[in-house]
RNA sequence: GGCGACGUGGCGGAGUGGCUACGCAGCGGCCUGCAAAGCCGUCCACACCGGUUCGAUUCCGGUCGUCGCCUCCA
């Protein structure tokens, strides 16, 4: 188990994980709101942090991970009043498109996916409780965070409450005793469809509430690792940590990591700014190894920019992987691995460097490849295994079919008759089949072509 | 305006006070009938200006530029 850092957003600096109990891990990461179907920039975290989760499983940690989905939300009544559907149904529709979407990434389902709407009880009465406690008020039915209540609000975003705009209109504008408080509870207004009964009356929760209410709920406070998007930090991130420690005297979570935005023509891919680009399509589009190879070719904490550039350099970076696997026999590794071994695994330890531990991946093959013999595969399958990437590993069994192995004989024939030009007439009439020739000292091997 | 991040070779992208990152693409070579794959080599990289230092891409200051947050946003 190796000494794992990270970059907290509160402290600004890396730190060491230090769990609650030893060989323990909890990790929350905000998801989605489900009024659309999600886009590329909104899979980030859940690729970062699931593979996160692995490696730190792959270190002896047990994690528990969480993502909740936000399916109460303005925009999700908005969206679901365009459509003509009760936001309940848009909610569960979108629900099970993010489902069905991240699925095809392959990384396995978080240990728990909380509904904002199945946690009402806890989100009420950790309301009550600030309430209690004098840093909340109720206001003609909404519930307001009293901001300059808490003296550390600011402390994670690293801004001081003069900095902020304070930016008068907004709903509930009039309703609030300072700008800077923020909603709790919304009173639920005309056309909203979806709403819970509490003592200060019927509405539903604010956006910041729920994930207070549901990483207690889940993982306790002062748990290990609280992720998500930079575009995050403020004000839900600083919203979340003051309803908790301003409720219970206590930090939410112990460090805060944040995932940089994907980008769209040089600028953040946004549902606001409309640039974005759905998962689903990139999916088809590229396919998921390519994706996750993606995402693991730069740092989780940089921008990256989404374009066909950047994925094809992906997806070569995919083949030359699937090349390798050819060269490869299962068992045990030669000596010369155990140092890239090593190197691929501190990176991972040092803030998650996915970008170094795959250049120790490269190398690997770069040395395998020079080998000439067929390799022992467990090291490599075992680093890539942690980038959920093993399967480029196994090379899949295609029979070429009957025809394509006649045109391969025939092909022989004629390299031996030294027919050169009926041998890459064969050739490319086995292209058109969908079959690639390789000449080796071994004889000719069809594969599929991509 | 406030806060923060970042500017590395054709592209992407790590990293370090002095030593080859790595990948993709290009070029040359080896191998091959030709290819493909692979291997070898190659392509004078660290935005600009000062400072510290024996020595800075790496530390400090400034300039310019890019991006993010300050409103819903992964």
């Amino acid at each position: 188990m190796r000494e794992v850092t990270l970059h907290d957003t509160l402290s600004g600096r890396l730190l060491p994980l230090r769990p609650r109990e030893p060989g323990t891990v909890g990790i929350y990461a905000c998801g989605p709101t489900v009024y659309g179907r999600v886009h590329v920039g909104n899979a980030r975290p859940f690729v970062v942090f699931s593979l996160l989760k692995r490696f730190l499983q792959h270190e002896g940690y047990a994690v528990n991970f969480v993502a909740n989905i936000t399916d109460v939300n303005d925009k999700i009544y908005a969206a679901a009043a365009a459509a003509g559907v009760s936001s309940q149904a848009l909610a569960a529709e979108m629900t099970a498109h993010y489902v069905a979407d991240t699925d095809r990434l392959g990384l396995g389902r978080p240990d728990h996916e909380p509904l904002a709407s199945q946690m009402i009880p806890e989100i009420v009465a950790l309301i009550e409780r600030l309430i209690e406690r004098g840093h909340a008020y109720v206001a003609d039915g909404d519930a307001y965070f009293a901001v300059r209540s808490y003296e550390r609000y600011g402390e994670l975003s690293h801004r001081r409450l003069e900095d902020l705009d304070q930016g008068e209109g907004g709903e509930g504008a009039q309703r609030k005793r300072d700008p800077l408080d923020f909603a709790l509870w919304k009173a639920q207004k005309p056309g909203e469809d979806t709403a819970w009964q509490t003592p200060w009356g019927s509405g539903r929760p604010g956006w910041h509430i729920e994930c207070s209410a549901m990483a207690q709920e889940l993982l306790g406070l002062d748990f290990e690792i609280h992720g998500g998007g930079s575009d995050l930090t403020f004000p839900h991130h600083e919203n979340e940590a003051a309803q908790t420690r301003a409720a219970y005297g206590q930090p939410l979570a112990r460090m805060w990591v944040h995932n940089g935005m994907l980008r769209l023509a040089q600028e953040k891919m946004s549902k606001s700014i409309g640039n974005t680009f759905m998962l689903h399509e990139a999916l088809d589009a590229h396919g998921r190894d390519a994706l996750i190879m993606y995402f693991c070719s730069g740092h989780y904490r940089q921008p990256v920019e989404f374009d066909d550039e950047r994925l094809a350099q992906a997806s070569s970076n995919v083949r030359r992987f699937r090349e390798l696997a050819h060269r490869l026999t299962p068992g045990p590794s030669p000596a010369w691995s155990a140092p890239l071994r090593e190197e691929f695994f501190s990176a991972l330890a040092e803030d998650f460097n996915t970008p170094r531990a795959l250049a120790a991946a490269f190398a690997w093959a770069s040395e395998a490849n020079r080998s000439g013999t067929p390799v022992g595969e467990a090291d490599l399958v075992e680093m890539l295994d942690v980038l959920a990437l093993a399967d480029l590993l196994r090379v899949p069994v295609s029979e070429a079919p009957a025809e394509a192995l006649e045109l391969a004989q025939q092909r022989e024939a004629a390299r031996a008759q030294r027919d050169w030009a009926l041998a890459d007439l064969l050739r490319e009439r086995l292209a058109e089949l969908g079959w690639e020739v390789r000449d080796s000292p071994q004889g000719p091997e069809l594969r599929p072509l991509a």
